[in-house]
DNA sequence: TTGAAAGCGCTAACAC
DNA sequence: GTGTTAGCGCTTTCAA
């Protein structure tokens, strides 16, 4: 085990305190601009990168930003990843993921190993967070930002939209279309709490104006084009009358339209098939389907930007919620984002 | 700013030393079980939950796993990162990703950052990092396994395929096809050096059988459908007696292969659209492209892996080539994966 | 089985 | 502008 450069090896390369040399590799002002040099070459020549163990103990404050998603199956978590990174670039922050495959025991678990890392910032996939996970957070003392939901009650400030009011909007447009028979095609449902409440707020708003669901299969699974195509055969084989069928989201409606084009079945003029998200793929696609545009990149650069806001302005009121409601695209018409 | 609780505060509540509550907590040999008992329960009580910063320092080692990717704008990455994730569940160990948007300045730059950390090892994606960011790593004296490449000289181990071989078997495959008039789209070539590696393996093959590609077009950006189907029209508009595409993947494949159904192109009689990855979306799409299925998930499990082996049997010959060569999927007869 | 002392590599606070 | 001192919260060592 070779012994690591440590800033006193750096010091003494450069020919100079222990301290200046930290002062200077950080930029502290009241260094001279002869130290300044002579300990950043030191440092290079010797091949010095610093121990941020010991810098976030000594200062007790780390620069990294806790990012806490459900999943890495698909595009759109990713996405949001990208606009937290890009976000945080130059801001001498740095993201710091976590995956909990929709597992809320899991989820408390990497929260509590985030935070024995004294992240700045914590950035929280959902408002559903069980109780015992929202104290953990509500304790920590850092600025929490809770994202792609706004339907229940932020701990701190929260990105997102309303699922109850996405899938509602959807019903509505589909409604406006003078579809009657509906559909609905779901994965997931039990810990995707989001693609519950948009269910639900479809539901209501069918029933709200006398309709409802002639039929609904889902499963446990995670969505993915195959289960789309799968669920979607089986529900059509029991129902064939349906005229519109509502996904949980676009990868099971592009699945099911995949079905629909092989079985031969006119879309969207014999059934419209509604999805969620707004996918790149589903654009220029021989075949469409409605869907909800979802600004997956801009709610991670928002909730980037509203950490870094909280962070400056220490121990402002930073109760905030940014809505950035999904637009709904019919497919046939408009043209899909992203 | 509320003052953290410390193990010092939980040995108050246990009535114990600093010393035996540490132990007691990471389930260190030689701790009384009624310590054990007390101590964890002190510890609840009062919601702590320790300092990673300071446990790593002190002990010298973290329990990090540092995974640098190029890019997270298609689903590739993150499933390499969702391999990676499952290896490491339940070893202690947890992964760091970082995203370098295939910039090597960047990538140096992120590594300075995860060494400053300390990590137990490293997971780099490519073998083709400039001399500097080689001698970082070889200096980290921690393990390091290069994944999705093996064209070239690994650091320690690498993980994946060699991506000059998959651009040869692809030609090959489409040559016994009767293809003999190839066109190639790409993106990104100058920085992602792998795909240019199966556009060269491509070539060469055609050479060797006395074909060459008649056009190519490529352009600076990331991939995407949308790319790859402006890409593919503006080839075949200058090319329509073209029989064959082939793409730098299968994003820019889709795109192609949408252009062509909206174009009334027939596909694959008129024109082979050659892709490579085998997402999980062409699969059951209604056209089919030929592609390279790699095992993105697998390489990100095996990587993992071998730093846990090489982590344990410290300082064992590490040198070890896993190659996980893609196999081909014409599309047509054979079926994608994932 | 337990505890006391020392120190990981750095920075904050204060002297010079 | 620069250096000195004293920790940050933990684990390692060694003594009891």
């Amino acid at each position: 085990m070779k012994k690591r450069k440590t800033l006193i090896d750096v010091a003494a390369a450069a020919g100079v305190s222990k301290m200046t040399a930290s002062r200077a590799l950080r930029g502290d002002k009241d260094v001279s601009q002869t130290n300044i040099e002579k300990v950043r070459q030191a440092a290079r020549d010797i091949g010095y990168y610093g121990n941020h163990l010991a810098a976030s103990l000594s200062s007790k404050r780390s620069d990294l930003i806790g990012v806490v998603v459900p999943g890495l199956s698909n595009i759109v978590y990713p996405q949001v990843m990208s606009g937290v990174t890009d976000a945080l670039m130059g801001t001498g922050f740095q993201p710091v993921f976590g995956v909990t495959d929709y597992d809320p025991d899991k989820e408390y678990e990497i929260l509590r190993s985030m935070l024995s890392w004294r992240p700045a910032g914590l950035i929280v996939t959902g408002l559903d967070q069980p109780l015992e996970t929202r104290k953990l957070l509500a304790d920590a003392d850092i600025p929490v930002v809770q994202i792609m939901d706004c339907d229940g009650d932020p701990i701190d400030a929260c990105v997102g939209f309303s699922h109850t009011q996405a899938g509602l909007e959807m019903a509505e447009a589909l409604l406006a279309e003078s579809r009657t028979r509906f559909g609905y095609v779901g994965c997931n449902l039990d810990k995707d709490h989001r693609a519950a409440k948009r269910k639900e707020g479809f539901l209501q708003a069918l029933r709200k104006r006398q309709f409802d669901l002639i039929a609904s299969v889902d499963e446990q699974g995670l969505s993915s084009v195959e289960a789309g195509r799968r669920l979607t055969a089986e529900l059509l084989a029991g129902h064939p009358e349906l005229d519109c069928i509502y996904f949980s989201n676009d990868d099971l409606a592009v699945g099911g339209l995949c079905y629909c084009i092989d079985a031969g079945i006119s879309i969207p003029t014999k059934v419209v098939l509604a999805g969620f998200n707004g996918l790149g793929i589903i654009e220029g696609f021989p075949g469409k389907i409605a869907t909800s545009i979802t600004l997956r990149r801009e709610i991670g650069e928002t909730s980037a930007r509203i950490i870094l806001e909280s962070l400056e302005n220490s121990e402002e009121e930073k109760q905030k919620t940014v809505v950035l409601q999904p637009t709904i695209s019919l497919g046939a018409l408009a043209k899909g984002e992203n």
